[in-house]
DNA sequence: CTGTTAGCGCCTTCAG
DNA sequence: CTGAAGGCGCTAACAG
């Protein structure tokens, strides 16, 4: 079928391993017979067989990038970016192979043979078994998105903490002094960590955490919408929101045009994260962005880095959030 | 390092071979043999080198999804939906490689030994080498969302042209005369069947065809803001506007607001595709749904089989839209 | 600079 | 039912 380096070899009256050596660029090989065996590949379009490689060098050209979930609680924008991210980052030889840690029964065909190093976008606990096993295999790794305390890993994150300080900082300077939180989907690290960000504003400007402020949510647009509707039902209504993401902010939004609530004339809405829409949203939202491409193609960059040198620098990196002010908060109305 | 059938072999005192054939659930091996031979594997967490049954097999266990561009024009919700269904479709072996067309230099690396098939999710016409390319190195291929003419392949669509009529006829019902399409990205065959579909229901019912009330997009937010922004210049306004995708639909909305026309009072609007957020914006898109999750998992399955029977019926098969009722469309004002 | 030889881990004849 | 031998395509010593 398809030529390989023997048949290049016969054509070019050498032995196959003058070839190999020729296709790889070796400094042993004369630069006349390099020539001559490279047009002769070129001409037989040849193309590298890959498990032989991989068999031989022990690589597998596999990239593994592993969400907690592909099924739910993973937002399509999000999921997006990060491919994007990694995608961009990812050198040519090798394949970016996407999966979802809950379609696995078990990890057994997670290995160091079938894999060269893994990229978890991590959204959950639910994969600290995961994240052990690989450091017990060997397989360099690099988790995104959520901290790993205490484990040798490469580990690189928004520092959603300190973002969602600054967006409700900035909504306290617009005077508004009953600020609910719809909060994410429970147990991930960025519910807590936004949530840190806004009770540590609170507590800054001297404004009391009221838990009937705190309503829950998972991160989806119809929690967001219910979110809302409880927080209107209050006899004593809070002056702005801080959605926890921007999907459940549309949700918010939503509830409040059915209730006929202005936003930002009556209510102010932050929210979190950046999708697509968060712009050509009436009003445009206000929000704080993540750099989930950035943090994909870090990750990756690092990544490869580890595999190439055999290297593994254990490393904690927290990458800036932006403020990005849009329409939707307004001076408290009083 | 990790074990081998070698490794398992000896401690079974049976040659290696034996291993491979029980592992593979052989029939010619004796159960009990069997049995302690998946007992040991099991004790010494064995996996198969995939590098080396790809190698002995010629398959890869790689199955390439490929996208015209993961870079720009593929929505988020779209770029999810296909790979969540290509994921759920896909049996455990096999390794999904996601992979943008426009970022191969050349296409060397995609051979038939590299991937065991190809889902093509063809978004223009930019990608016809590229199959050509696969029909040439007989590479099971399975192309999504685009016709492709004349080629003998399994060829998997929505049917839009029917959605789109669907759509605007249900526009028209509601007494609509004067309505606007927003178009779709230049050159890609959604564009022209959602527009030959509007086309259809114009002429079904009598209505003219209107130059003016074509106005081009390319699917993103900002070109439906402007695209309705044309539309509202226009001294004669159109009542209803059909924008070719929800994204654009996004931006007209957010165009109509500035201008302080109400939908769908003043402005019936509606949509194509049904991302995430149709449902909660204001107000609800109504719409026709494209069963993408679907049509790729159908896409997967008929590759899946293609691949391990060696059998390929080229085939075109169109799965139906839906028609969504929400709340964008009112009555003609008058 | 080039060739010979061996072997990566696995599956598949072909003999027992 | 089991084993011995060979080879998939490629790279890596080791010789020349």
């Amino acid at each position: 079928m398809s030529a390989t380096i023997k048949d290049i070899a016969r054509l070019a009256n050498v032995s196959h391993t003058t070839v190999s050596r020729a296709l790889n660029d070796s400094p042993l090989i004369n630069r006349e017979t390099k020539e001559r065996i490279k047009k002769i590949a070129r001409q037989l379009s040849y193309s590298p067989n890959f498990s032989a490689k991989s068999l031989v060098l022990d690589r597998s050209y596999n990239i593994g990038l592993f969400f907690s979930t592909l099924n739910t609680g993973t937002s399509s924008t999000f999921f997006y970016e990060t491919v994007k991210g990694v995608n961009r980052a990812l050198p040519s030889p090798y394949n970016l192979v996407v999966k979802g840690i809950d379609d696995y029964a078990d990890y057994r065909s997670v290995t160091r043979k079938n894999f060269d190093g893994v990229i978890l976008m991590s959204q959950s606990t639910n994969d600290v078994e995961f994240i052990e096993l690989l450091i017990e295999r060997q397989i360099p790794l690099v988790v995104l998105n959520r901290l790993i305390p205490n484990q040798r890993v490469v580990n690189i994150l928004s520092d959603d903490e300190l973002g969602a300080f600054h967006l409700v900082e900035f909504v306290i300077k617009h005077g508004h002094r009953k600020i609910a939180i719809i909060e994410g989907k429970r147990g991930f690290h960025s519910t807590r960590q936004r949530k840190a960000g806004y009770k540590r504003a609170l507590k800054t400007y001297g404004l009391p955490l009221v838990p009937a402020y705190c309503v829950p949510g998972n991160y989806d647009v119809e929690s967001g919408y219910r979110g809302m509707k409880r927080l209107l039902e209050l006899s004593d209504r809070p002056s702005a929101v801080f959605c926890s993401n921007d999907d459940m902010a549309v949700g918010a939004l939503k509830a409040c045009s059915e209730n006929r609530i202005r936003v930002p004339e009556d209510m102010t809405i932050v929210g979190f994260e950046d999708n697509e829409f968060s712009a050509y949203l009436t009003p445009a939202l206000t929000m704080v962005k993540r750099p989930i491409e950035q943090i994909s193609s870090e990750g990756t960059r690092r990544l490869i880095e580890m595999i190439e040198s055999k290297k593994a620098e254990p490393e904690t990196i927290y990458m800036n959030t932006r403020l990005i002010i849009r329409e939707s908060v307004a001076a408290v109305p009083h």
